[in-house]
DNA sequence: AAAATTATTGCATGGTCTGCAAAGATTGAC
DNA sequence: GTCAATCTTTGCAGACCATGCAATAATTTT
């Protein structure tokens, strides 16, 4: 990786963490894009090259859309065969993104801060599960073979990002915290939804 | 209902129909709440006394909170005693809320258009369903008597509001679409969910 | 008809975000 | 190392959104 693009890596990471930073100091409504900027040292302007919105620097990168290699792998019926378990790891690759595990949990925990300081920033993370869902009922209907006007793949693919959702407000991001424990508590959660709603399906 | 009001209900009505009627002829970006306020015969500061935002006079009033009525005969178990039933019912007042059925069948399908030119409204939509989403979340709690600290509520709140949103993409607000069909068309999405989750959670 | 209440309006202001063109930095070829 | 090509940063002007405040206008109450 060349100069240019580490210098661009790094300014945006300064604009981020500044933005995070100032906006948990002080509320959102008292930090001004001027001053994010002139903390990470460029100017107002450049800000904009790098970030549509101010929100766009507080909320960072994820949820992503999943692992372009293992949404395939879901969509030709692996890695196990189970649906629900394959569903699961798909939609883990899509949150835990690529960073390494210690910096993406102090990502998580801060964002988690900003959300409880901050509510309207939720608005923001709906928006991004909602384009996951999208493309993860894309997934879904290439897994199944449903046929394009089905619309049930929109369905399952909504109610798994319930889970997640449900699941993410759940994590506390500890250090203790492993991925198997987040795993198990998105398995936790999509059999509570089948106890929930399950029995429902089977009433005339 | 005296002259002040109904003169403020008759502005509030005029602004959201000029907003509605002149995003959808021009686009979101190329309508200014000055034009808005302008066809509605009032200054644009008077535009801010009214709504909050330009996106407030485009999305109406629903989906708004359920009714309280229906919330309170949900809380105490009824009117059925099935749980999945009863919620549709109590789901069902906070989307139609309280208009004559052809005025609102029109409003919901100019809210439909709106969605479909200009995507970027999706977010709002989604935030209010959050919003329905906590509350129904608390009404489940207290009709399952489920301890505060206890989340499953949230998580059987996420994926009811999962399905209403899946059956609000699915509604088309014909003439011909009854009440009776809209409930059909909920019920069996919570059937599709059952049968896709529930073998779930009958695995080991 | 006067007084009290509430709504509308204009004005000033601060902030977000965009387009554009000039200046500056990095890259690759020679 | 120099030069040209490419990409980034920056300043500036400008449109628009949104808020606070104080004056004016309309309605309601007495």
């Amino acid at each position: 990786m060349g100069l240019r693009e580490r210098k661009k890596q790094a300014t945006r990471r300064a604009l981020q963490d500044a933005a995070v930073r100032l906006t948990l100091e002080r509320g959102l409504e008292k930090v001004t894009v001027e001053e994010i900027a002139a903390e990470a040292d460029v100017s107002t302007r450049t800000f904009f090259n790098y970030f549509a919105t101010k929100e766009e620097a507080l909320l960072g990168d994820v949820p992503g859309t999943p692992d372009e290699e293992a949404r395939r792998e879901f969509v030709v019926g692996g890695p196990t065969g189970d649906f629900v378990e394959d569903l699961i790891t798909v939609l883990i690759t899509s949150l835990v993104s690529t960073d390494d595990l210690a910096t993406r949990r102090e990502h998580m925990r801060l964002r988690k801060q900003l959300m409880e300081r901050e509510p309207q920033l939720v608005r923001g993370v709906l928006a991004r599960f909602h384009n996951v869902e999208t493309e993860l009922a894309a997934a879904i209907a290439e897994r199944t073979g449903a046929s394009p006007e089905d619309d049930h793949p929109l369905l399952v693919a909504a109610a798994a990002m319930a889970v997640m959702r449900h699941t993410m407000r759940r994590l506390h991001f500890s250090e203790t915290e492993e991925t198997a424990d987040v795993r198990a508590k998105i398995q936790a959660a999509f059999r509570h939804l089948g106890e929930a709603y399950g029995p429902y399906a089977s009433t005339d």
